[in-house]
DNA sequence: AATGAATGAGCATTCATTCAT
DNA sequence: TATGAATGAATGCTCATTCAT
């Protein structure tokens, strides 16, 4: 299996790339170097540069996607499930700083370079969390008033920043645990006092 | 939003171009022709392309500030103030596609770019999110274990990423509006039937 | 006499300015701000950039030219008029570094770049020195068999590389009058001991 | 001169156009083009323009030490040394006018561009006139009174602006011979009469 | 399959010159 | 006369991509 070896090395290597340059100051000659191979082998591997970064998002993001439903598959209660999401997530991101970067910032771009980039793993990987909502609705969990797909963007975005802000040096005093604690509890009973109305 | 002078001109001009071809592909000359003025003139009024960039932020950021501030000062309830903010963020960013790309993106890629970056008028942005909270919390509204350093990312990123759908092209069936009250509800009450305990 | 005045402002700054960057990397308005002159201001007295180097050659060497001939109209014997020659040109070399530099550097270049740049003012400096070598020859005091045009070449050539060095910043013990005192000796006298035949 | 790799490819065009258009006026396309490679290919075998420049002086000044050196080595007689060390000089400038352009102006620009250009080839090559000179003071042919480090300059920049005139079209009915044996007659035996004292 | 030398299109920036005031 | 803001042509250098080996 040469040469699935060799594809995931530059994918590996472009990880580490993308993230510490970004895309545009990232040079092909940095990605072979990284992945010890010359710069003419990746383009037997991939198109273009552009090929690479959608194929390290496919590939990233789909180890994510495996793992996070490895869990899940394991667990019934909604409010359980969504606090494994958020665990996995930022535990993920905490640790894998590069392929935070590349999530937070290179994704982001390829959305606006790729018009037809859509029905992709991020997609359904964020798509994960309305799931978990909607069994919730059923299950008169969550309030049928929520709209998942307003609210599955709410809680990614909320869990974006929050490893975003790891990613940019801001020094926090909180752990993983404590920061998915305080997001789930955000977003399951809401910041409201118990007996203050929402107007 | 008058341009009487170049200086605004060309920021005007470079919001356009960075949020349709985003920084690194956009050239001094597509900014120069989108501002009517020559390609050097751009060099009388800002140090290099990145400068730019960063102005852009500035003076964008800084506009909203100003109006957000504004429409606070005539609000006491930390309840209102939140739907306060989010409104006008989703409208601004709704309506101003253009700043919305240039937040959304390409300041993630500046503050990976310059380190010291910081104490900038986005930071202030983001921190009149955790005055209120702080403010809730001492008129006993807010409850006191959130802690408003995770709660302003979590909720700006929810926002932020709401307002990345409308501009990525996802058609979306509700308005500003819904949208801010689907939020709001979702950080001031929960997502949780409210017999329902969280575990 | 403002006119007049402005002008030899900006011969002067063109002369220094030339003189620490080169023709080249001098800019138009290094040369204004050394002035105390606007950059357009320049183009009232001057063609173009080109148009002030030749200016600057033609001012500052025919200035030297008066000085020399003034000194040479004093002194009868064609040995101490070489001597004299030799002697001035090295002090203004030595004092004025400025002229030195755009005289060594600069004026070579001109000669290149303009095909028409003859019977100018550095050509008569140097056909002073064949004039006083003539003159010699006719007095039986330079021998006959000299060639004026050569020697001309040859003699300027020897002071100029050796005011080069003091530019360059090759440190030297030699003072002026010891410099010219070996160069004259070598020019009038030769290398060669007394009784050493040329082969 | 066999070019048979791209580096002396390289050097040998940038000679010719730096010769015509002057280091400033030479374009990297010009070299390109006359080198018959890309322009991108010249920043495989060189870092910039300027690098460029000095790989000229020292290839092409290397080429000249070795030849004149393996001419001095078959000769005692420092008279006949020095007579070599002009022949040569004279000749190859005559010849080789791109070369002689380059070294008389160029290479004096790069002394002021670059301050630790020193113990460079030139140096060396102008230092095997005063190594001949020290040679004849042992052996009493010389004066002892000459400096050698004055009459290195003295000689080289005789010959040096003899070589100009050729350049700038200034027509001569002189042969290289006859020029040689001018400025060695001068050089040797100095421009006044055998009775004539020098004052 | 793998290499890496070679390619050449592309662009940020500079600066001599102009001209409205 | 004098100004200096504005112009826009010009170019050194980079780097994604190709292709002969």
């Amino acid at each position: 299996m040469k040469a699935s070896n060799k594809h995931s090395k530059i994918i590996n290597a472009a990880t580490k790339v993308f993230a510490k340059k970004g895309f545009f100051n990232a040079r092909i000659s940095d990605i072979a170097k990284e992945a010890k191979v010359a710069d003419g082998t990746i383009y037997l591997y991939f198109n273009n540069k552009f090929d690479i970064l959608i194929s390290v998002f496919e590939e990233e993001i789909g180890n994510l996607i495996v793992q996070v439903e490895k869990l899940l598959a394991a667990e019934d209660d909604p409010r359980k499930m969504l606090e494994i999401f958020a665990r996995k997530h930022l535990t993920v991101m905490k640790k894998n700083k590069n392929l935070a970067e590349v999530i937070q910032i290179e994704l982001r771009q390829s959305a606006k370079l790729i018009k037809d980039y859509r029905n992709n793993k991020f997609s359904v990987y964020v798509n994960m969390i309305s799931s978990i909502i909607k069994l919730g609705q059923e299950q008169n969990i969550y309030r049928a008033s929520i709209q998942p797909g307003i609210a599955k963007r709410a809680f990614f975005g909320a869990l974006d920043e929050i490893s975003r802000m790891w990613n940019v040096g801001v020094t926090t005093k909180y752990t993983v645990e404590e920061t998915t604690q305080q997001v789930l509890d955000i977003f399951l009973c809401g910041m409201l006092e118990p007996e203050v109305s929402f107007l």
